[in-house]
DNA sequence: CTCCGGTATGTTGTATACAAAATATCGTAT
DNA sequence: ATACGATATTTTGTATACAACATACCGGAG
């Protein structure tokens, strides 16, 4: 059943597998990753294995130890409160840069997938909302044309998916994100690039106040 | 005569001495790294480093084609004009905290790494102010006290470590660069987080701007 | 019983041999 | 002479074997 043609090198396959895995937490943070085994179980050798690991490891996604071994990167509370105002700024340039420059077919296309978020979001559906979040937010970046800007967020996305808990289940944490938003698109549709920013850098802080909030108090949350 | 305790592994040692040499444009950008001949020259087999050039990619230092070669990664001017504004972003962002959590001691480590750039620039000597400019950006982040802010800000530096001209070559620059450190210390001691955002952010952006009068008009250059 | 040291085991780190892919070379046909 | 294609060579990618290091286990001394 393994139709799909393998253009790639065996390191570099083993690298996508690994990240979804850890970012699918079906490899959990802290988890020791034996060289032997996971080459095993991927079928590969260790050559390719080890190369992979040391890519994940540039990446922040796991922790290469000398001579000890390979374990999973775990982020403290305190790696979020350090990370989320990074992103919190590097996003709010993404807003301000979109407010400015952006084209009316991508306004569009940021709309449709605002509606979509809304839709998720009255339905309910935390999954597809995280999803479609995840999309807008990309499409922002995009937008913004700066391939280097797009990078560094994204590594930075990636380290944040180890985190094990979402925002958005803490209650009424939906709702607010939604609120934050429709004031981000109500910016960018006035070209009001200082509020775009201002709202963007809110909403990411937003989500750390949240995390913390139930990293303090777990039972506030749900799902 | 070889000393010096060898306590890192080949590959690591390998990513050192590869970075190094980057940096210092003993390997040039653009030109290819060929596995058997460098493995050769570092007195190491290929598998470590093998792993060294993953790491160095992941960097962005190198560009790892599949089944080509490896190439030393080459800046252009649009990479330059995408990079210094993040960084304008970020280090005004570590100025704005050190503005407002610095303590007497590191105020006065700072005021001593000043002094010294003065002295440097009253000299004319462009080398030692431009490493004593590092040293100083670098206990600016120390002070900023966030891990991850200057991880990310450092990746950034050495990618644009890559690029062979130094913005202070351009005639009026190291006049101007010190002036804008100077209204940088004077916010510090203030504790004014705004206006040290501000200087600090201006401060990276016209360092592209040189950059960027240099790469239209080189003749502007000198040393 | 606890602590220390030595051996045993297992895991990581490195070298080498081999496979696969890309590039270069050379001969031939147009 | 140039363009095309088959072969040869080089280079990257992978597997395996071995070495170095760390840890676990076990036995003995205090």
């Amino acid at each position: 059943m393994k139709t799909r043609v393998n253009r790639s090198s065996l390191s570099e396959q083993a690298v996508g597998l690994l990240r979804e895995q850890i970012c699918n937490h079906a490899l959990m943070p802290g988890q020791r990753l034996d060289e032997a085994v996971l080459a095993e179980q991927l079928g590969i050798s260790r050559t390719p294995l080890r190369e992979a690991l040391k890519v994940l490891s540039a990446e922040g996604l796991v922790d290469l130890q000398p001579h000890k071994g390979c374990f999973v990167t775990e982020l403290s509370l305190r790696d979020l409160e350090e990370i989320f105002p990074i992103m919190a700024t590097l996003e709010g340039r993404v807003a301000h840069e979109v407010a400015t420059k952006r084209t009316p077919a991508q306004l569009k296309a940021l709309d449709t997938l605002h509606d979509k978020l809304e839709r998720h979001a009255a339905a309910g559906d935390l999954n597809r909302y995280y999803e479609t979040n995840y999309v807008f937010h990309d499409q922002m970046q995009e937008c913004a044309g700066n391939r280097w800007l797009q990078i560094v967020i994204g590594d930075l996305r990636k380290l944040l998916k180890l985190s094990r808990h979402h925002s958005l289940r803490l209650e009424g944490r939906l709702s607010a994100s939604l609120a934050e938003h429709r004031a981000l698109m109500q910016a960018l549709h006035r070209q009001d690039a200082e509020t775009a920013e201002k709202v963007m850098c809110g909403h990411l802080l937003a989500q750390l106040a949240a995390l913390r909030e139930m990293s303090l108090a777990p039972e506030a949350a749900h799902g």
